[in-house]
DNA sequence: CTTTTTAGTATAACCCACATACAGTTGCCT
DNA sequence: AGGCAACTGTATGTGGGTTATACTAAAAAG
């Protein structure tokens, strides 16, 4: 032992930013890191994350179960890294005009696509903080879009972070629609709709006024755009922190 | 079949409602779901959610694994009653002075410290739109909170679907800080420390410059209140809210 | 007293992540 | 050359998980 590396990160998480050497010994690979994940994330986006089991990426790439753990840790650090795969590298927010407000409104929205591209990765529990080379991509894209404006470094990262999250959640909850359609057989239009009828039978009168206001109102059964919540969301946050911005100019 | 139930709801669903009529042939029942659900959940406070499983949980209530199996259609219809179970009752909103905004803070302030106490609640995937008694009145409070506001009520229900969201995600946040700490035993204080040093070795400078220019700022190496970035997001949000409301007024 | 409905049991099928021990392959060092 | 050391993929097994199916016992209804 040289020197304490500090925090210790997991192996294959090292190997994805290149920071592995190549052992010289030993029979030669016929496996590697990027097969694993890409039989992975290849089942995933046609069979959703529950039937990614280590025993099924192994069959598919043709060797036992155990070999893949010469490459992965756990079958929760491949997670990690087929979330990492999935987002891929972040949009090149410097070439489009537009300050800062139009920088992070593209960004948003090329993140929620990418989320709803391959929706099972909003199935897989945030593990903590972002270590992955594309995730941290991503975040430096949207820092780098508020280097013009006259917040500090913590309200910059404050804002990424709420940002993020908030567009997962949009995400997670545009996903849960399209589920709870494909299960109940509804056509996709009317999932708020037969929602609303559920909550009628649920929800009394008396006891949920402020809902039943809502549900009378007919807003679930009219089919409006379906990025109408995701925008109003988001442009009520970008004015918050327009305000913060115009204070502190 | 006398007629269509419109959307069907698992039969567990429609018993913490109140809607399932006792059954008078057979056996007098020594369980019940609510004591099913409170063992559950006594459990997941106890040990986290990874620990409960069908048969601990029947082994704790002293009968076998199948038995839930007659007041529970799956172990995800559990999870789902569990998570309800620890939202417990809304806070009373009404009984507070203030307008909309002093509300609204106080209902997000509520939800975090339950989601908080509760953390094995937020590693429980959403499963789709909100149809437990008690989570149906966290919403009803929160948007009875907004019944002062010229905002319609699709701008309503959205705001509260982007507040507890939002909500959501801050106490997934501090919940992993929690774990990361726990897992490296770095002391709590330091976790964003550690986390900074880690970052350091993987973003360079060249392909991560703001990156970096946050982690050189030293705000990770700061503890400041916890509670700093949630205050940060929900003011700029509300603060979204309220250009949007003096609009319409 | 028989029939019907129900509560909890017993058993087992099937899937899962992962530990351990092993066999075969390759390069390095002497 | 030859042995050592390192490495790759395999084989096998353990202990856990959910849940289907068939059953027994209990209680009410006719």
């Amino acid at each position: 032992m040289r020197e304490t590396d500090g925090a210790k990160l997991p192996a294959a998480i090292e190997a994805v930013w290149g920071l592995r050497e190549r052992p010289q010994k030993g029979p030669k690979p016929g496996l590697s890191l990027e097969r694993i994940i890409g039989g992975a994330v290849a089942i995933a986006e046609a069979e959703g994350i529950g039937a990614v089991s280590m025993n099924r990426v192994a069959v598919d790439l043709g060797v036992t179960t155990m070999a893949l753990y010469r490459y992965v840790g756990s079958k929760d650090e491949l997670l990690v890294l087929m979330t990492d795969a999935a987002f891929g590298a972040p949009p090149d927010l410097a070439a489009e005009p537009g300050g800062w407000r139009a920088g992070l409104t593209r960004w948003c929205w090329a993140l929620l696509h990418v989320q709803c591209e391959h929706s099972w990765m909003l199935r897989i529990p945030v593990n903590g903080y972002p270590t992955t080379p594309n995730q941290l991509g991503w975040l430096e894209t949207g820092l780098a879009s508020l280097g013009d404006t006259p917040l500090d470094e913590h309200e910059k990262l404050s804002v990424m972070l709420t940002l993020s999250g908030f567009v997962r959640i949009q995400a997670t909850l545009a996903s849960d629609i399209d589920d709870y359609t494909r299960a109940t057989g509804t056509a996709a239009d009317d999932a708020p709709a037969s929602y609303a009828r559920v909550l009628e039978k649920l929800a009394s009168p008396e006891r949920f006024p402020a809902l039943n206001a809502v549900i009378a109102s007919g807003v679930m059964d009219r089919h409006d755009e379906p990025d109408t919540e995701f925008i109003f969301g988001l442009e009520r946050f970008l004015d918050g922190i327009e305000l913060l911005v115009r204070e502190k100019s």
